[in-house]
DNA sequence: CTTATCTACAACCATTCGGTTGTAGATCTA
DNA sequence: TAGATCTACAACCGAATGGTTGTAGATAAG
């Protein structure tokens, strides 16, 4: 399995990308299909310079790339990208599900200690 | 199974909290065991209050609750809004996995309308 | 060729962020 | 009681964010 370690400022770049809804909202129409950065300007009560940017905040966290099709820029969701995120996550409650486990060996040996 | 429905608010702000490193250091060390603000405070180059104030953004994002004891203030990291953005992830992989689903599908039905 | 569309990018502005210092209250300890 | 420790909070500051408008270059369409 490969290991990936992901970098602290990597795992920055990323949440900072997701913790805006219309930026989440990209991420979840470009899974669907590419779209173009004006197609995607069109959903968005906002100009097309700001979804410009959104877009191109995604694109620095790797969680969309963009290929140029003609005078449209197509952007594609990075799905890979999510998976180390969700990782992440993965690893912090995978430190919890050890402190419970770490807790039940003392139950256990306790358990062992007063019933010899 | 309960639904959670989380508002996009609430993951603006679980998402904003975890791109920082210090804060998602802090949600690390939390989950081993509760730690005052000022024992957090000694693991960091930065103020007492500066941690204070990173505590407060995940206190916000419900990530961490504090519980006083005496007059320290204990942080404890909340598990279960770890997992919430995990779904909120686990979401976006779904529909990826929805759409090679009907990808394959269209493949399929061109197999068999090739293949009578 | 001319015009419309799509994109890139700069400049600007208000707000938020991440840090600082300082002050004050609450609680433990000598 | 006096002093040390822990916390809360306000005020301030520079940098980053999220939005705007405007300008200019490529490419498609008429």
């Amino acid at each position: 399995m490969v290991v990936d370690k992901v970098g602290e400022g990597l795992a920055d770049e990323i949440f900072h990308a997701l913790a805006d809804a219309t930026r989440r909202d990209i991420v979840r129409r470009a899974i669907l299909g590419d779209h173009s950065v004006s197609a995607l300007a069109g959903y968005y009560p906002m100009s097309f310079a700001a979804v410009q940017k959104h877009v191109a905040v995604l694109e620095r966290a790797g969680l969309v790339s963009k290929r140029k099709c003609g005078r449209r820029q197509l952007v594609k969701t990075e799905i890979h990208t999510i998976h180390i995120a969700n990782q992440l996550l993965e690893e912090i409650e995978a430190v919890w599900r050890a402190r419970l486990e770490r807790f039940d060996e003392v139950l256990a040996e306790a358990d062992q200690g007063a019933n010899p």
